[in-house]
DNA sequence: CTGAAAGCGCTTACAG
DNA sequence: CTGAAAGCGCTTACAG
């Protein structure tokens, strides 16, 4: 095939007009059954497909949806990831990547202008949790239909429909899985709550504590406050850093029986410090994580964590988006999905 | 911004023709100092971005590059597209994906026709070893500019260029290192070798041992001869099913003591089926794999494996890719990339 | 039910 | 150095 057919070639040989065949191709209903099924043989003779472009290009339309992401993507972000190119399955629209390079975090507001500026796309799904806040600002502004995945947009009240795990509930049941085999003095360790995710959390936390009606030392609550630029290369040393300030507390021993960390990355720093101390998890702590990533069941032991239904996360935000493209909604609103306790050998009763 | 403005809206702001304004916007250095720097100004007061899409219609380019995958990505397949996203932000195009549906199997010459046919891409990178041969048939007879990662098309000496780690190499090196510690009989677990990388691995595997003046036993050599539908999930079976035919030949204890398993999920395994079997790793067995995939360093214990350039590969097929769009280069050579043994805690000398 | 014409937002010869 | 006109491959009123 050298050069391409045009609808022009289609009509041409079909004997009809451009129009026709333009109808055909969409299925518009007035058409004479027999014209309709004659133009239908040549394109299919001539394995005639329209130009995309050309049609998106006419329609204003690409059908094309575009995902904000780091450009290198952490674990959880893939599984969200891989869970929207699953929910696109269902729909005429592809992905297009729209990465953040974060060396270029210094020209950022620039480097996001030219993401939102990009006009490829219909649509907007916001993978990045620490996106700026003006950057979020615009997309709100935007004529774009926007739809993000837990991010910190819904601290400031911007109008952008985000979906998201139950990340209190979420916390809440693993606390009240530790309660439940017995530990009374429960170590929390965490990032700075510039995240909606990681305050919900925290709150989820706390709440076991009060509905078990155990009360909760605050020493025992280590919050990262360092500025995060890269969540990704920084929460096992997060996890790590927090847990050896927390041993140097109390020596020779903690008096806590087990760590709650707000992800598994931190949880995978704890074992280290907990490792590099002589500390058996789980004989001498018991340690639960949040977010179940693949490698949870790989560590040693493997994690007792809090699963988050990341693939599902996927498919509801396209199906959101969707909806909002096709101007079925107007979104706004936060959907928050189950999450799930997943037991494994990380935690025992004492 | 209610509604976008065009190149006339700029021109006619700026006093000018359409086609100075569109002269500058493509830096053409017929345009004099003074009206280029004006319509500039006019430019970025206004904010104005050309419409990508009108602009690769007319141009017949939309610096998009699709990336066929399986639409549920092996992690090792991350890996890799992790290091195709890295290797984009040096040039100006964008990442489309071309995801494939395993459940559209059956009509699969259909899905592939739609993917091909879709028209959007300015080139193509093919990251799916098991796509059908016939589909490469297609491929290799298409205008389009393409470039496959690891893939089955080179065994049918089809005119695609491709990129790939050195797996003879690379299990030479494995299974010399086991040789190094004093092992004399290493089976060898591993598909059938419809791939590329699974034949050139057993070829590695084999080497070794000639190398070695060792003679290898053909017995110790477990080739998993089903068809292999979906690699992504067989691939720890394979490694379990593996190891238990060959425990099974030899009771109550086998003369091997060392396994080299043609991937890491393939070594999970046959972790899982040592295990269940009473036999420790290393103590009594040594195991090396191949991949160095992320959850490698968490199995217990930790795997000793062959590690993979995946992010070099990725930029590598970007470049590749680029410079076959830009005519530079006409394709066709086979690349390979060198691997290492990284050493874990899965083997020990006897 | 069908077709001629205009137009989407750009670029590219062509002419000056 | 600059601009008028044609054209890229479609769709969409409009007219019949």
């Amino acid at each position: 095939m050298p050069t391409r057919l045009t609808i022009s070639d289609i009509a041409r040989k079909a004997g009809v007009s451009k129009t026709t065949v333009s109808r055909v191709l969409n299925n518009r209903p007035d058409v004479e059954d027999k014209t309709r099924s004659h133009v239908l043989n040549i394109i299919e003779e001539n394995n005639y497909v329209p130009s995309p472009i050309a049609v998106g290009y006419v329609k204003n339309k690409t059908h094309l949806i575009g995902l904000v992401s780091p450009a290198e993507m952490h674990s959880w972000q893939i599984e969200v990831f891989q869970g929207v190119v699953a929910g696109l399955k269902d729909y005429n629209y592809q992905l297009l990547l729209l990465p953040h390079y974060p060396d270029e975090a210094a020209e950022s507001s620039k480097e996001f202008d030219r993401i939102l500026n990009n006009g490829l796309a219909d649509g907007l799904i916001v993978l990045h949790p620490s996106l700026v806040q003006s950057y979020f600002q615009k997309l709100s502004n935007a004529e774009l239909p926007v739809v993000a995945i837990d991010d910190a947009s819904s601290l400031s009240n911007l109008a952008i429909p985000s979906i998201g795990a139950n990340n209190y509930t979420g916390a809440l049941q693993a606390v009240r899985h530790l309660i439940g085999l017995g530990h009374r003095k429960i170590a929390f360790i965490g990032a700075n709550n510039n995240f909606r995710f990681t305050r919900d959390r925290l709150d989820g936390y706390k709440a076991a504590h009060t509905q078990a009606g155990l009360v909760f030392n605050p020493d025992f609550v280590k919050i990262y406050d360092e500025d995060i630029v890269n969540f990704r290369f920084l929460q096992e040393q997060i996890g790590y850093k927090s847990t050896l300030a927390l041993l140097a507390q109390e020596k020779p021993l903690p008096s806590y029986t087990a760590i709650f960390a707000e992800t598994d990355e931190m949880a995978i720093g704890v074992m280290r410090a907990l490792n590099e101390h002589g500390l058996r998890i789980p004989d001498d702590i018991s340690l639960v994580g949040f977010d179940d990533l693949p490698k949870a069941s790989y560590t040693t032991p493997a994690l007792t964590t809090v699963h988050q239904p990341t693939r599902e996360m996927g498919k509801m935000v396209v199906k959101l988006l969707m909806d909002m493209i096709d101007g079925k909604i107007i979104g706004q609103k936060r959907h928050e999905l189950d999450t799930e306790v997943i037991i494994r050998a990380s935690t025992r009763a004492i």
